[in-house]
RNA sequence: GCGCCUGUAGCUCAGUUGGAUAGAGCAACAGCCUUCUAAGUUGUGGGCCACAGGUUCGAAUCCUGUCAGGCGCGCCA
């Protein structure tokens, strides 16, 4: 069986067949156009589990008061099992209160799914292609990648919780003049560490991993580059061994990070393969190319956009952008469901013309563009400008050097993506000790203890035999609506794709444990009371563990 | 000039898709450990939700305008 606990569906079910019922029995009028019964959280206990502003909504419809269209509801509602009691109040929301034996019972899921509560299967799982990070090859991930890797990687593992099958992928740019730039600056650098003489190009990487590269080419492969004799040659064999360099230091930050790829899909292989040009033929058997003074355009304006964008040069040589369709045309042609692409603020402009690439070529699946904006690393007050070419960037291994990968993964995924976010590098550090995410570990491994400590006492432990006497006090009571939302969480963050939702929700959790574990103890001499809360507090060990690596951030079982 | 994002407590940010008295963490102040982990907990103070209109039973949330900040506006990638 794959159902788990849902407060509003159940609320809905409820509240939609009182309606019926009402209009069955003449309590409402019938012929008249209802809306759908919303059902909302609300904010404070005394206002029930869950509410409905139904009366308030179809008080003008029904040309009568909310009170009393909530009083008439009201009678078709109270025989059910699952609720405690209903109310209607003030404006004419009605408030219901769900049983806690109720509720206990629907809890005892969580012990028996274990590792897949939360996790749900559907019948037709969408294949979801998620792009992310995609960084240049000319460099080491700067800040914003790591921002996009955290938040990319646990996108991928909520839909992935949620009953989708996700691939994530990196998207290689080893193609075009900046790689040729990055080669002849590696070449500069190689004869200048030879003593040669050299000439550093203008627009060159000036970073210092560039000379790193050049060392690293001297070392394994100066057989190979003392074979070449011709410019061009030297050129491209520097950049082949650049990105060669970079991409692979590039995985090596990622798989720190937790962030494994099931493909790193370069841009020079639809060259090679011929996919560029015959993407252009399919756009033009589509008529939305056309030609002006020897280049060729797609007519991006259909779309939306600014203008119309050169796909081809007059020589003839395409524009990334060509090929950043042609890339796009083979995620459609893999057969996807869902096509998420994560880029960063400086790429927005460049949304509109790709999603008019992908309708023109009528891709029948979903299309998402997701903006990590930028991230300005902070440190002592001031804003450190990052460029790569200037060289003075922090970088995502430098990062995760400094505060490690769960508070920076946690630090990133908290915040929406659309926040531009300020990262204070020397608080994260410092504060390490009241961190959220240490708080957060703390009430895992608090748990745990109290298991080591239960097993040493020798403790036998049965969830057959608890008494919901003993869970119905103000901390367990939270405790247990707290745990049972978790599948909503992930739900709900699966469908807008934000999951700092989870980030906060697990906070939440760990906070209402923290009060339990202070008001009460677990172990004590009564062994029904005892079992009864070492039930409750596996449950949240379970959410707690299942949703911490979800975000990819560690269980410590002792701090 | 045009486009995208942002503007909520001293700071960093949430706010369940339009709901009831706007929240959390950090920072500040005052309490709580002979007990399973005090990396914890309880309480206090702190707000013109940038501003002005509009939509309706009801707006931090939706619409219009203004202001402020960031980013973008290549036949670079």
């Amino acid at each position: 069986m794959n159902y788990d606990f849902n407060f509003k569906e159940i609320t809905y079910k409820i509240l939609s067949s009182a309606v019926a019922k009402a209009i069955g029995e003449g309590a409402l009028p019938g012929g008249v156009d209802y809306p759908q019964c919303r059902v909302e959280y609300p904010k404070e206990q005394k206002f029930g589990d869950t509410s409905s502003s139904f009366s308030l909504e179809t008080a003008r419809l029904l040309r009568k008061p909310p009170m009393e269209i909530g009083a008439t509801l009201k009678e078709f509602i109270e025989k059910h099992n699952e609720i405690d009691k209903v109310e209607v109040v003030k404006p004419g929301f009605i408030n219901i209160f769900f049983s806690i034996d109720y509720l206990i019972e629907m809890m005892k899921e969580v012990t028996i799914k274990d590792f897949s509560f939360g996790r749900c299967t559907k019948e037709k799982p969408r294949r979801v292609n998620l792009e992310f990070v995609s960084a240049n090859p000319t460099g080491p991930l700067n800040i914003v990648s790591a921002r996009a890797a955290a938040i990319g990687d646990t996108i991928a593992s909520i839909l992935e919780a949620n009953g989708d099958i996700v691939e994530r992928e990196f998207y290689v740019n080893d193609y075009g003049n900046q790689v040729e730039l990055l080669g002849k600056s590696v070449l500069a650098r190689i004869r200048e560490i030879r003593g040669e003489d050299s000439h550093f190009p203008e627009d060159g990487y000036h970073g210092a991993y560039v000379r790193d590269i050049a060392a690293h080419v001297l070392e394994n492969f100066s057989e190979d580059l003392g074979s070449r004799m011709l410019e061009k040659e030297l050129n491209d064999f520097s950049s082949e061994m650049a990105i060669r360099f970079n991409v692979e230091r590039q995985k090596q930050d990622l798989e720190k990070f937790n962030v494994k790829y099931n493909c790193w899909f370069k841009e020079s292989s639809l060259h090679q393969s011929g996919d560029v040009s015959a993407t252009l033929k399919e756009l033009e058997s589509k008529n939305v190319i056309y030609s002006d003074e020897g280049k060729k355009l797609f007519r991006s304006t259909d779309y939306g956009d600014d203008k119309d964008r050169v796909v081809m040069r007059d020589d003839g040589r395409p524009t990334y952008l060509l090929a950043d369709i042609a890339y796009h045309r083979d995620k459609i042609r893999r057969g996807y469901d869902l096509i998420i692409d994560i880029w960063g603020p400086d790429h927005h402009g460049y949304i509109k013309r790709l999603e008019g690439a992908v309708k023109a070529l009528e891709y029948h699946g979903e299309f998402f563009v997701l903006i990590a904006q930028q991230v300005n690393l902070v440190l002592e007050g001031d804003t450190i400008k990052m460029s790569k070419r200037l060289g003075n960037f922090s970088t995502m291994s430098e990062l995760i050097e400094e505060i490690g990968v769960d508070v920076a993964r946690y630090f990133f995924i908290m915040r929406s993506l659309e926040s531009h976010l300020d990262f204070d590098l020397a608080l994260a550090k410092k504060e390490s000790s009241e961190n959220p995410v240490f708080y957060l570990q703390y009430a895992y491994a608090r748990i745990c203890s109290i298991f080591r400590e239960a097993e040493k006492r020798g403790i036998h432990r049965d969830y057959k035999d608890i008494e919901n006497e003993h869970l119905k006090g103000h901390e367990s009571v939270a405790l247990i609506k707290m745990i049972l939302k978790y599948p909503e969480e992930i739900a709900s963050a699966a469908e807008t794709l934000e999951p700092h939702k989870i980030a906060n929700y697990l906070l939440r959790l760990a906070q209402v444990f923290h009060r339990f574990y202070t008001e009460h103890r677990v172990l004590t001499d009564d062994a029904i009371k005892t079992n009864s809360y070492l039930f409750l507090s596996d449950s949240v060990r379970i959410v707690l563990r299942n949703g911490l690596r979800l975000l990819g951030i560690s269980t410590p079982e002792k701090m």
